[in-house]
DNA sequence: ACAATTTGGAACCAATCGGTACAATACACG
DNA sequence: CGTGTATTGTACCGATTGGTTCCAAATTGT
C-alpha cells in the first residue's frame, strides 16, 4: 500500500537512548539526536512527534532494558543471600566507571535536571526510580540478615540504599576519583553484612 | 573618580545563585538571569564577563555559603558527638523538603547535569563535593561509636555518607515523596547508631 | 567645570534551537 | 505495470540562544 519504514523503531529509540544518556535531555541537540539516530528530520518528526515524546519513549525503553536488568539482578534467587544481590548491583554500576562508562544512570541524571520541572518526565523517572526501590526491597527480603528487620524498618532501607544508588551514579558523572566510588561501595557492603 | 558600581557584586551573585538554582546552569537563560539578578546585559557582562564565569563565581559563593554552612555544622564542637552532627545535617535537607524547597543541592544538581563535560565546572564541583566529604569525615571522627574504626574505614565511610548525602538532595529535586526522603534519613540513623 | 566610568537600554549579531511544509522518492498492492 | 500512499530528505520557519556594540544619561573625584 505504502512505502513502509526503512528503519527499526525499537533500535531508533534505542540509538536515541544513547545520545540522552551521554548528554542528558536538554543538552541533546536535534542534530545529536539525528546523527546519532541515523535519520532525517521528517522520519524523527513523523515517527515520534517531537524530542519530548520521543525522550518519554527513551526513558520506557530505559525502564525496560537497564532498570529492568537491575531488578532481575536483584530479584536472583539463584544467589540465595539477597544482600549479595545488592552488592553486586553496586559494584556494577562501579565496574562500569572502571570501564570508563562516566555517563552515570540516565533516570537519575535526569532526576536532577530542570526536566524534572515537567510533570510527564517526572512521572516516568519517579517510577523508574521506585521499580528500583522495589528491586531493592525484595532482596532484602531474601537477606537473613535483615530477616528480623519490621517490614518498615526493611522499607526504610530500601529508600535509603535507593538515595545510595543515585549519589553513586551521579558521583561517577561527576567525574569523582575512583577510589571515592570503591570506598562508598566497599562501605555500603560492610554496613549490609 | 569614575560612577561607582550601583548595585552590590555580592548581592547579584547571590541572586544569580537562586536562578542557578532552581533552573541549573544550562536552564537558566540570559533573560532569566538579568531578570533575578535585576540588571541588563550591558552591566552583567561588563562585571561578570560570560554566563560560565558568573556561574563559576555563583559556585564559588554557594561553596562559600551553604557549603561552608554544613561543614561548619560537621565541626561544630558543641555537639559532642559526631554522628550527631551528621544527622542533623540530613535532617536539615529533609527539612528544607518539608518548607516546600525542591532545588535539592545546587552543586549535585550541576554534577549531573551536562555542564559536567567542561572541565572548569569539573574540577569546582568535584572541590566543593569533597569540602563535604571532608567535614563529614571530621564528624566521624568526633563520634565514639566510630572510634575504633581504622582510618581508612572510616574515610570509607565518609565517602558513602556523601554519596547517601547526594543521592537525598538529588531524589528531593526529583519530587520523591517526602515519606521516602524520611525512611532514608531514618535508616541512616538506624545505620550510625 | 571637567574627566572618567558605569549605568540602563536598545539595537543588533550570528548561531542554534525545536518544529513544519512539501516535493521527491520508494515501496506494496491491484 | 501502474498507482496510491507513507516515508524520506531538505529547505525553511520563527523564536530564542548567548554575546556585542553603541550611546546618552548619570554619578563620582579632582
Amino acid at each position: 500500500m505504502a512505502r513502509p519504514r526503512s528503519f527499526d523503531t525499537d533500535q531508533a529509540i534505542s540509538n536515541a537512548m544513547q545520545v540522552f544518556w551521554t548528554h542528558g535531555y536538554e543538552g541533546a541537540s536535534l542534530p545529536d539526536l539525528l546523527d546519532g539516530m541515523g535519520l532525517t528530520r521528517g522520519s524523527l518528526y513523523k515517527a515520534f512527534t517531537d524530542k519530548k515524546t520521543l525522550f518519554l519513549k527513551v526513558l520506557d525503553h530505559y525502564e525496560g532494558a537497564a532498570v529492568q536488568a537491575a531488578v532481575s539482578l536483584l530479584n536472583d534467587t539463584s544467589i540465595s543471600d539477597g544482600t549479595e544481590r545488592i552488592m553486586k548491583l553496586f559494584t556494577s554500576s562501579y565496574l562500569a566507571v572502571t570501564d570508563g562508562d562516566r555517563r552515570g544512570c540516565l533516570l537519575c541524571t535526569a532526576a536532577a535536571g530542570p526536566s524534572m520541572y515537567d510533570d510527564e518526565i517526572t512521572a516516568v523517572v519517579s517510577r523508574g526510580l521506585n521499580t528500583m526501590r522495589d528491586g531493592i526491597e525484595v532482596a532484602l527480603e531474601a537477606s537473613p540478615k535483615h530477616a528480623d528487620m519490621s517490614k518498615a524498618e526493611r522499607h526504610a532501607l530500601a529508600d535509603m540504599l535507593t538515595a545510595q544508588y543515585i549519589g553513586l551514579r551521579t558521583m561517577a558523572r561527576a567525574r569523582i576519583d575512583i577510589e571515592t566510588l570503591r570506598n562508598a561501595v566497599r562501605s555500603v557492603g560492610v554496613m549490609l553484612a
